[in-house]
DNA sequence: GATGAATGAGATTTCATTCAT
DNA sequence: CATGAATGAAATCTCATTCAT
């Protein structure tokens, strides 16, 4: 499973996020190992503590002395995600970027879909378990609204108003045309990682597809 | 609560699904209302029989007269609203609407949004239940490709290909055309019923702009 | 099912013994009928007076308006066989049939044999419950022992000092020999009722080698 | 209780069965020997989780961390009774033994009947729990018949079979004469522990006598 | 640090019994 | 008489968490 190696190493780093002196030992990234597959397989209120520690191959005992709580568990899992979800967005000044580095919006969306897709293949897991219990964790919806869901309206929106200061987007709310670049981006990963996983597809063409879409339906004339 | 009303009717006729003669009790209404309630706030995993007998004020028995095992109220819950969901889908040949009831594509899509939004509006919380609970419930997921997923992408796919047919339409793969389509329709309900509801807006404007987005992104030309 | 005729009005007698005049409804006698199917297949206590009231085809409360409790149920069927099980042992002065009407012994022994393998064929099923219950319920277990197992001895002990006084048994205490006649016959019954229920079997056969072998093992010379 | 000595015994060496390393805790030790009083006091159906919990002084969660369910309970009592009820009659090869060993048939059936005496006295309520049972459990029935049953039958066939060959017993089918041997020694046994347990008697007397029964019967002459 | 036996609160489910209709 | 919805106590079983080793 080549595609499992990007999560070892991701799951390795969970630890030093609270504490970068600490390392984690083979049983607590066993712990995570296996807490991700049974959360994203069966939810966190329906997978027991008991049957992580089996999978995890580690006494029930061991997985309460590294997180306090069954729920510690789930936030020390997905917490460090939501930064990492939107870190393309916040790593550059956009505004720079589309006037200097990219040649066209165009080719800034397909650099970013491109790069959250792989992100997205990588801790696809780890992205489902956050928005299954996203409803349910009144403290996980307030930080993902403020660090992931706002953070990328605002980084949009800044893009958005860019091209129509520049005369070149429709004359519609800004809030509204986010909506459909997002709908736009969300409905194609959705499709090919959870509606049709095992559908084999032609990654660049619909990429390129679905800028086109969003493109046409968003540029003026 | 006003919006309650049609789901108060709704809950009544969900015991006549099964067998037309019977008559729900009272006592078996305020159980399934309460446990909508309760599974739209915590999931079905995360609620429990006996918070759902409490809020029904009813004995816990009472719960499993009508209700062999606590799955079987989810699905007794969810079952009939797959059905439902795709009911105006189902109603009419689509060709046939297309080319004589309706003036245009834009009118079409508008009567179907709307039809969906207040179907949507009536039963959000059951919905909710039903699309949580998907990915833990095979038997769901089965139903709900089968039932609700497959019906739709072939309805879109017919007005699709119709147009397609007049030259209306960009030379795209269908399926992703009704991705589009879908994602874009999705992505307006999912704001305003699930990730900003207390926030107001105009509904017509939305759904108009929604569409206009849509039909300049497909069109030819 | 020709060897179901005779408990059918077996059971219908059932509610004449409390209450000569009383006559036993349809519904009451689908009950006990029941009952004793699934008593004698799960047990007492492991079985539910719901399952009774489903393979009654009878409401649940309608058990409760015959029989108190469920117990109730249980004795109203086993308490009867009682008096049942040792009706031929009251029926004569044995000491005059042995010397009268009989020839002798042995056929006195194949006649009682004979009757009592025709009731149990009869009567299986709740002579089957009967024993299962006695060691759990007290008061059937000194009902059994006092008119059945004390009836039973005695009688036997009867016959036994008649030919002991006639110098034809050896010489052991009775109770002794009481038990080799008892076991031997219990052991022909349990073994073609209940271990090897199946199997076919010359009956007169069986019971007159079985008579040969308690009178060569309890004779004299 | 004197005779609960070697119970103790039986009982800590029960888990060793399934896996000769494991050690049984102490808790889990009364957990059994609660289960075992009150399975015998109660039947099966008719004993709750929580009394063995309360009798055994230990939560009701611990009785489920040893034994998956109620009935595995059960089944870590009786089943290894099975293979010890037949031991002697594995042991050896009896045809050696009847020709070599034993002055006599009497003196053979002597040993038998002490040896297997005192282990029923041993474990007359585990015995009690597995005969009672046998009736409703058809895993207990089917392994009963294979292990014990039709053992025990194989072995007394052979004893009758050589003695028939020496023309010491009678003619008739050697099933019907295992039936007689077994009967007498079933009533012996049942006639002390359990219809009249609290009566003294004259052991090794009313073994001589039934031997001495079972021998007049059998024998030719 | 790791273990796994033990806990006890609580979850789901069963069931004998009651009672209004 | 009969029904069957309702009950609530109790039964079986689960599970996060603790703690002695």
């Amino acid at each position: 499973m080549s595609q499992q190696e990007p999560m070892e190493q991701w799951i390795r780093e969970l630890a030093k996020l609270d504490d970068p002196d600490s390392k984690m030992t083979e049983k607590q990234f066993k712990i995570i190992q296996a807490a991700v597959e049974i959360f994203a397989e069966k939810g966190f209120a329906g997978s027991s503590t008991s049957e992580i520690a089996q999978r995890a191959g580690v006494a029930e005992g061991t997985i309460f002395r590294h997180y306090k709580t069954k729920k510690d568990l789930l936030i020390s899992i997905v917490a460090p995600m939501m930064s990492k979800l939107i870190a393309p967005f916040v790593w550059n000044d956009f505004k720079d970027v589309l006037e200097k580095e990219y040649t066209s919006l165009e080719e800034f969306l397909y650099e970013i879909a491109v790069n959250r897709l792989n992100f997205t293949r990588k801790h696809l897991k780890i992205i489902k378990i956050l928005l299954q219990e996203i409803p349910f964790q009144p403290d996980l919806k307030d930080a993902f609204k403020r660090q992931v869901g706002m953070k990328i309206f605002q980084k949009i929106s800044e893009i958005i108003e860019y091209f129509k200061s520049k005369g070149e987007v429709i004359d519609m709310p800004t809030p509204t045309l986010v909506r459909f670049l997002a709908s736009s981006f969300i409905g194609l990963f959705a499709t090919h990682f959870i509606l049709l996983p095992d559908q084999p597809w032609d990654e660049e063409k619909e990429i390129r597809d679905t800028i086109q879409f969003i493109l046409d339906g968003l540029s003026t004339k």
